[in-house]
DNA sequence: CCATAGTGTTACTGATTGTAACACACAAAT
DNA sequence: ATTTGTGTGTTACAATCAGTAACACTATGG
């Protein structure tokens, strides 16, 4: 049988490559999948390249406009807002809807250290004023 | 051909029904196969709850031991352990590894409220203080 | 010795991802 | 107008993963 809970409806998961030809995107703004192809060390087929850019827009993470007939790629989200969804899943799983419960994993698990903790508590202060 | 990026050589992906057995496990501490499909709503065999036992074992996930030759699993990390290492991987991906892109990114995508940011700031101050 | 409870092994299937070939369309050059 | 690129659309295939489970084997308590 099946895989009961079917389908992967959430934008869940991106692979290897996947995910390094959205970096290539975010971080050039705006790409021709020959310009993605060419920012690759590995040669890989341009069809490849394609059909990988295709479904990226497909997922809902690239989007794309047509200039002179080529594609022309650029990014349908922001980087800090997909990996704020990632992470509000982590946090949905993980840690029962709790980021406090994160942060401390966080350091617990040595991706946050004590300075970073500090510098980042004064820049959320400083947000907090400012910002709103 | 293959995939020329082989192996899934990071802990990365569970699937969903991975994560609901270990989330279990982390809630009870201590349980054998039997107890784990107690728990579910949907009715699994118990085959099928092993298996997958097994493989969160296998992952690093679990460990067990063995009570008069019953399994006994229990976590081999805590969640927020694990949790923090999957946001890692999620800041290093998406974020180029800077902390603070990733919040930017959580308050952006509704993570985070300000509210929210706010008890968290004190509670980083707090700990600031008294952890260390 | 037999039933029971638990383990170990093995397997099948659908979905996903990396990888690519091939065929078609249109613009520029001859 | 025919050829030649350049780029797109379509289709495919192999490996891996995750969900699901059957079945065979082994002690242990009656």
């Amino acid at each position: 049988m099946a895989r009961n809970t079917p389908v992967r409806h959430d934008p869940a998961e991106l692979g290897e490559l996947e995910r390094e030809l959205l970096s290539i995107v975010w971080r050039i703004g705006s790409v021709t999948a020959e310009q993605v192809r060419e920012e690759l060390r590995r040669p890989l087929k341009d069809s490849t390249v394609r059909t990988v850019l295709r479904r990226l827009e497909e997922k809902g993470y690239l989007a794309h406009s047509i200039d002179e007939r080529t594609f022309v790629y650029r990014p349908a989200e922001s980087r800090q807002r997909v990996a704020g969804r990632a992470v509000k899943r982590i946090v949905d799983w993980f840690c029962e809807g709790s980021v406090e419960a994160l942060l401390i994993g966080m350091v617990d698990s040595k991706v946050l250290d004590h300075a970073e903790l500090e510098r980042l508590a004064a820049r959320i202060a400083a947000a907090q004023k400012e910002g709103k």
